[in-house]
DNA sequence: TGAAATAAGGACATGTTAGTCTTTATTTTT
DNA sequence: AAAAATAAAGACTAACATGTCCTTATTTCA
């Protein structure tokens, strides 16, 4: 469904933003501990967020990464798909034809568009602030 | 969402049903021009569906694969599926954690459920008869 | 019986995704 | 000013998915 990097950046942005909400900052370091992803692959998912605007990035001591706790209700996880992975998943053809069109459908794709649509709506509809509250309250989990 | 080993192997395996339903046999060749597909590397999904007994396979001159037709309304795409590419599509956390589970559920979990349940649901309820008849009338496509 | 037509099988090649390592740039602390 | 702590950047490596090629086995047909 979504890449391995894309995974991490779900994750490492939802811990980011949790953290946000404390008014602090976050390293890459502890960011891969809490959410057991790779260090320097993290890293690269997370350049890739900060030059999307998505997440604020500080060099030096007490640098790290973090999110303005106003914004997380506006960032939608949508955004950080598409920062990753781009917006192929909502719109390839399922069965793997060049392009997925209401002219020339495939035989799967009546059936597939609205299990896709559905998909789209939630990624689109979800914020990062609907991901961390639960994050917050200890019912959900980043890691094992 | 699926491989392209298990994209091919939808569109092999509908094209085989319209034409055993006309009572022909398909060649290896065949299949791939018409569903615009690498010949050897079909030749390698088509083999592990013979191996699942979802198609029949016969070597030799005249030889090719076809389908009882009498059993396409009873071939679920989700065989297909589970034959090619497991059934990790339906059971993996969609922010990659070791396993999805309601006891320890990623951030993501409740909303993306129910869109993979749906997923799951109308590959396991879509017989191979249901996507061969709209190819036999024309209204959808296996290839440009 | 020999030739042709087919699928099966396995070794190899290529491309993409995932991941590491090392160096550089920036900021803070001492 | 020097050292420490951090992110950025790019080259490299590893694993996996995708795809090709060649040989073998089986069947039909002349
Ligand atoms: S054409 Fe295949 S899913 Fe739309
Ligand atoms: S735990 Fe992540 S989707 Fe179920």
């Amino acid at each position: 469904m979504f890449s391995k990097a894309c995974e991490y950046a779900i994750r490492a942005t939802i811990f980011i933003a949790a953290r946000s909400v404390e008014g602090k900052r976050t390293s890459l370091k502890e960011i891969s501990r809490e959410v057991d992803s790779p260090v320097a692959f993290t890293a690269k998912t997370l350049q890739k967020l900060s030059k999307s605007g998505i997440i604020l990035s500080t060099k030096g001591a007490h640098g790290g990464f973090n999110i303005d706790p106003t914004q997380m209700s506006a960032i939608k996880v949508s955004q950080i798909v598409m920062a990753i992975d781009g917006d192929m998943v909502y719109k390839r053809c399922s069965l793997g034809l060049d392009s997925c069109s209401e002219d020339h459908p495939c035989p799967f794709h009546a059936r597939f568009k609205p299990v896709r649509q559905d998909l789209q709506n939630i990624v689109e509809n979800t914020s990062l602030l609907d991901l961390t509250s639960g994050l917050v309250s200890g019912s959900t989990f980043l890691k094992v």
